[in-house]
DNA sequence: GCATTAAACGGATACTTCATCCGCTTTGTG
DNA sequence: CACAAAGCGGATGAAGTATCCGTTTAATGC
């Protein structure tokens, strides 16, 4: 069986660091070729789309996100648990403007993002439940309203200054209490 | 001197209201052009880009939200007039996927449009530093960040469902209280 | 009515962007 | 070193975008 060949790995590669330079909201394929010094053909072979680049520039900052998420959890304080988790995705969210698209997708390009993104949620699931029966939050906020809340609360700080990030989280965690 | 062509009157109509039955989001200028039975040349003349076709369709329902904060700013307690505000904000915006574009774009393609903007902001600055000196709200808050807030609470009820409308807006009115 | 002309109309067409296909090249293995 | 298997490249066709200009039409003045 042959494994990953060297070429393949330097160009995929190529790619990548040639897409870290770019707006992931802009990025365009054919120019990526051209930058690299590579064929459109290698391009697309590597990524036959632009969701599938964004999917992989992003893992980095989810296999993040899935560590502070755990870390969170740790926590003993259910409500600064909760506070951690959402500061966290939001940082996470922010400073990848891609990981809100591979977040939310529904078809995943990676059999490896499919299970981080897996891990998040659950462990989401559980800090959520765990502030819940707290009495820390709403009783009817439910994982999806929570996380749609934290990618409009991105999409807000990104309409001004960064800034905004923390008074509008503080101004989110504090409506999430009862 | 020449009155607006009658013929010209009717194209534009016919081109408003086939835009009407679409996404704003996905607006083809050539498609509109197919689907009206008018040349290319005419849709372009009329709307020389997607923006100035979403900023025409979204008029009304600028219109309608000036006299709706009209009403907000007439009523007395400041922080009623607020969460009035913000309400019939989000439910325009909601209602009309243009609408947010129009309110943040900072060129206006007509006068109607630049004017009713400013007498919004207006208003909606004189009800906020109302509820401010009442104490109602954060001291902090700026109208631009709220507006922000508005379009991000928009694009987390688009993430889910009209439903979770209600519950993001009380988060949020019960987030930016001091 | 009819002539005049400014304005509007239409759509061919040039330009840009996107994505595939397939002949050629390179890599790794026996 | 031969020979697959995999990767590479870029010409190319399809799709989308926007302009230009010759033709038509509506309003005005006589």
């Amino acid at each position: 069986m042959m494994a990953i060949r060297s070429d393949a790995a330097r160009s995929r590669e190529r790619i990548l660091t040639a897409a870290r330079e770019q707006d992931s909201s802009t990025l365009r394929l054919n120019d990526l070729a051209r930058e690299t010094g590579l064929g459109v053909g290698t391009v697309y072979r590597h990524f036959p789309t632009v969701h599938a680049l964004v999917e992989a520039l992003a893992y980095d900052t989810l296999i993040r996100m899935r560590d502070l998420s755990r870390e969170a959890a740790a926590e003993p304080d259910a409500e600064v648990a909760l506070a951690s988790f959402l500061r966290s995705a939001l940082d996470l969210q922010l400073a990848d403007g891609g990981l809100q698209a591979v977040l939310l997708s529904p078809d995943d390009e990676t059999d490896d993002v499919r299970e981080t993104k897996r891990e998040i949620f659950a462990t989401f699931t559980a800090v959520l439940e765990r502030a819940r029966s707290d009495g820390a939050v709403r009783a009817d906020l439910t994982v999806e309203q929570l996380e749609h809340l934290i990618c409009g609360i991105e999409h807000a700080v990104r309409l001004g200054s960064p800034a905004d990030s923390e008074p509008f989280l503080q101004i989110m965690l504090a409506g999430i209490r009862p």
